[in-house]
DNA sequence: CCAGAACATCGATGTTCTG
DNA sequence: CCAGAACATCGATGTTCTG
């Protein structure tokens, strides 16, 4: 037997070894492997390009990790999967991470945009003021920073590239956050979307009735879907998930569509999985019905373009914060 | 006797100390230390935007070294001072460098820019066929990238921040070429300005009174001024560097001009040691006269500024390689 | 008391070895 | 033969100690 030596696809280095699938010496199999094990974030790429060359790959690992990717390694086996019960309680801790931001605290800074949010690594924000009066531009403003905070606790996201990140961010912070006041809204056997003080989703100084229809739709569609599945905690968490794992946005570079495709990969089997646990031989149906809820979160996200436009023509969409705008530009 | 704990100035922390200047931690202090005295580059700013917060400080060696610098921490004293012969041999190998780059070599990329050239650890060049031809603008674009190459090898150029890095690269790499080309000349006992191969450094192809004055101040201004004070090749080496140690440019931030200032003492003041060792009792007389060469290179170079507008406004530029555009538009 | 050498620690990376 | 644990090395950072 011979041992036929080639070049790591990597960093071409001579390799005899066949490891996640390419022919990769054994320094940029740990890596790859520690990275993905590990999620932790990737040091900023050394060139400022994201184009380092193969001799200089192994002291930029935004390069050397992307690379790996775009070569094929396979990913999908080296992602943690814990058990559900305990993926359930990471998910759920973050979740009212998400909640405690959301109610308690408002930023310093009062116009943030999603790159400063993502990108910080902490945003600072005070305590509010337990009296503090909330208006319409302050939920809103609040619901997209608390949300943003919480896709930023998934660490793969940090994997990607940085323009991905924000396309990724930018597209479904809008959608998530609609997704979890609709939950709350639900858990508590309402059926009209509202702030968490009970006020309305969306401003109400105006009278149009194509905006009161476009209004109710967004105010009850999602909320409805949760009422006919009677969707619980568990199987809300999981779909929270599967919101902004989508790899079918537009412009979302090779290695962003690998890493997402396989992180909703991950999420759907693991719902799956729970399916299957909780409604035995329905489980299968059930799966079918819960991924129905992604495309009525698409629905109301075009509600909400369309509210937002109806406002613009008409002027009134003075007290939409620029995250915010940031956030409906790409529905 | 009583310890005052105080803060470090830059990372916080608790201290008793006081290093270089200013209270801070023995952290902080070898921190600074390590990186002047080793000139090892700055990985770049972590959260991408050079504004690390305190608690990140640790994490982010850019921000953390320009927060030492703009804290006031001494520099002068830690830079490397090698003797004299040691640093004269240094420079006129740096210098061959650049030769060889400019007479043998040609970049596979035929229009770089400077952000380019100087934040790539490595552009990719090709060895020149000794029998191609190299024509006016093919000349002018070697000439800059073998200078811009030369001056990437100054070390201290990458603890500036990337904006500086390009200010000063910018501002001085036509100036830096022409006095290398004006002293390869002038030791040939020439006395026109031509690039290696003997032909013009300016384009030939059209009449005009004015231009054909302009271009006679560039081609022998420089050179006369060699003539005059006899300059020999350790001067020549120590104004070189002296040309790109100017503090003065607009824009550049704070601690660029901290830097920058830093390193132009050191250079002139090898020079003024030099100039005593050599010509004793005259050395100070020497260093002036040598000083009045870089305003001499600022009259060259306001020279070719009006040479390159006056083609400009003929649309006689068409010959002009866009990276030399980027150092004439900064003059 | 401060500068800097010498030593200690820690995280990232690379290599060897086991199942 | 490949995956991954265990061990080794290296560079950056932090601390102790000496003059």
């Amino acid at each position: 037997m011979v041992h036929v030596a080639r070049n790591c696809v990597i960093c071409q280095r001579l390799t005899s070894d066949f490891s996640y699938g390419v022919d990769c010496c054994n320094a940029c199999k740990m890596f790859f492997r520690r990275h993905v094990v590990k999620e932790s974030p990737l040091k900023p790429c050394v060139s400022g390009n994201g184009e380092c060359s193969s001799d200089t790959l192994a002291g930029c690992q935004f390069c050397r990790f992307h690379k790996c990717l775009q070569s094929g390694m396979t990913l999908e086996p080296l992602i943690p999967k814990p058990p559900l019960n305990e993926l359930f309680e990471k998910l759920s801790k973050l979740d009212s991470y998400r909640y405690q931001i959301l109610c308690n605290y408002y930023p310093i800074d009062p116009d943030l945009n999603v790159a400063t949010v993502l990108f910080f690594k902490r945003v600072i924000y005070t305590e509010r003021d337990p009296g503090s009066q909330m208006n319409f531009t302050s939920w809103i403003y609040m619901s997209a920073l608390a949300t943003i905070e919480f896709m930023k606790m998934f660490a793969f996201l940090y994997l990607a590239k940085p323009e991905d990140q924000l396309i990724l961010t930018k597209s479904s912070f809008m959608n998530v956050s609609s997704f979890c006041a609709a939950f709350r809204v639900y858990s508590s056997n309402q059926e009209v979307l509202s702030f968490p003080d009970g006020s309305d989703v969306l401003p109400h100084e105006f009278e149009n009735s194509r905006l009161e229809e476009v209004g109710n739709c967004i105010r009850r569609r999602l909320i409805s879907k949760f009422i006919d599945l009677k969707i619980n905690k568990e199987e809300f968490l999981l779909l929270l998930v599967l919101i902004f794992c989508n790899p079918a946005l537009p412009n979302l570079s090779e290695t962003g569509q690998i890493l997402v495709s396989t992180y909703q990969n991950v999420y759907s089997s693991a719902l799956f999985h729970y399916c299957l646990q909780k409604y035995e031989k329905c489980g299968p149906i059930r799966y079918t019905e819960l991924l129905s809820v992604i495309s009525v979160v698409g629905k109301h996200s075009e509600d909400v373009n369309n509210y937002y436009v109806i406002l613009q023509l008409h002027g009134l969409d003075y007290s939409i914060p620029s995250i915010v705008r940031e956030g409906i530009n790409l529905l």
